[in-house]
DNA sequence: TAAGCGACATGACAAATGTCATTTTTATCC
DNA sequence: GGATAAAAATGACATTTGTCATGTCGCTTA
């Protein structure tokens, strides 16, 4: 099995060579020291297994996993990380990458790779117990882009609690005309028609 | 590594074994038959990992997992499926399995092993890819248990699109009025007070 | 100081929504 | 066929909702 370790710390690079060459069926045919460096390198080498770092200069690993799936959309990509990093699972099994593993389980790396070789996908431990919160935050959404105000936001949020004006002027010591005509601007801001559209948009777009 | 294999059907078990022990490195201590008889034996054998299938009479694979790691909290268990059980893999995250992979897949089954042996989680690969539509998905809801209609659970998705009556009737040929009573109806089945507070339940309890 | 601005409020209005009692339609079974 | 029940529709009604024009208050600043 050819194999190509993308990682911008040459000791590590080392490291993981050693590692996985210990039983001789795996061959390290490519050291990379970057994302950019790896996609060149890719189409030229044809490696059976991508092993790369997430954190790098010059393209990370998740640009270049995307890059090197659209060379080949059956490239096998594993992307090293060296702590939780929460944000980056997401993108990661939303970019295709078939493992998502830690450094520090570097006992298991190799069998890892194989069973990866081998059409299967691999998380680290500790990962899938976080994974079903960490796919149900919503990475992208920003109320800056919208101009809406903080107080604009927490309407928002209370109009998808399923409360009407009357209870949400309450709630907020305002007259209920006041969040009427503050529910109204936010609908417009969104280019929505009414509380319930703003519902779904919340729940689709925001806090899922 | 001692393994026991969890299987109601002996062939099964049988390649399973010879899959396993090809390399040496891996022993299958025991083999059952059922849920019930893997918890029994788990407590005496001690095995360092458990393969089971999923779909077994008498307690199947996942109650099963349960019960073994009410017994001991670091146990690896590997769960096994015949296809994409769709269902299955929300309760296998949930219960504790450390590995979700496809029967198909026997090929890299001891690689899968190993890792998981080692720390690492392991999934299918096919089945990765739809991970974030499946962990969104309530597995306990039932709209039979609210005696919701067909129809009924139909409108109550297009009001989750953020449809209004109109557009509802439009799409489902219903008259506009017909479509107001049922809303009505679902909302007073639900507990709830309008569209709004079903849009949220739905994503809050149904789709999500 | 006065003009300007933004946050909040008010009142009026049309439209959409939820409820209910009452048909009409449709399918089913004898 | 006719009795029956479920599904769909109707019409009337009270509320809620969204919009808009307008008004008040406090603050900045020219």
């Amino acid at each position: 099995m050819k194999i190509m370790i993308v990682d911008d710390d040459p000791l590590v690079q080392e490291s993981l060579k050693i590692i996985l060459e210990k039983d001789g069926d795996i061959e390290v045919v490519s050291l990379c020291s970057s994302g950019r460096e790896a996609v060149s390198a890719f189409a030229e080498v044809k490696p059976d297994l991508v092993l790369s770092d997430i954190r790098m200069e010059d393209m990370d690993g998740l640009a270049a996993t995307s890059e090197i799936l659209k060379i080949d959309p059956q490239a096998k990509v594993i992307l090293l990380t060296t702590f939780l990093d929460d944000e980056y699972i997401n993108q990661a099994l939303k970019v295709g990458a078939k493992g998502y593993i830690l450094k520090q389980d570097c006992a298991s790396l190799s069998d890892a790779v194989r069973a990866v070789y081998g059409g299967q996908t691999v998380f680290g431990g500790k990962i899938v117990e976080r994974l079903p919160d960490l796919l149900n935050r919503s990475e992208s959404f920003r109320w800056e882009d919208y101009d809406i105000t903080p107080k604009e936001q927490e309407i928002v949020e209370l109009v998808a609690e399923g409360l009407s004006n009357k209870e949400i002027a309450q709630k907020m010591f305002l007259g209920e005309g006041t969040v009427r005509n503050m529910i109204s601007s936010v609908l417009s801001k969104l280019d929505l028609r009414d509380r319930t559209q703003l519902a779904c948009f919340y729940y689709q777009r925001i806090k899922i």
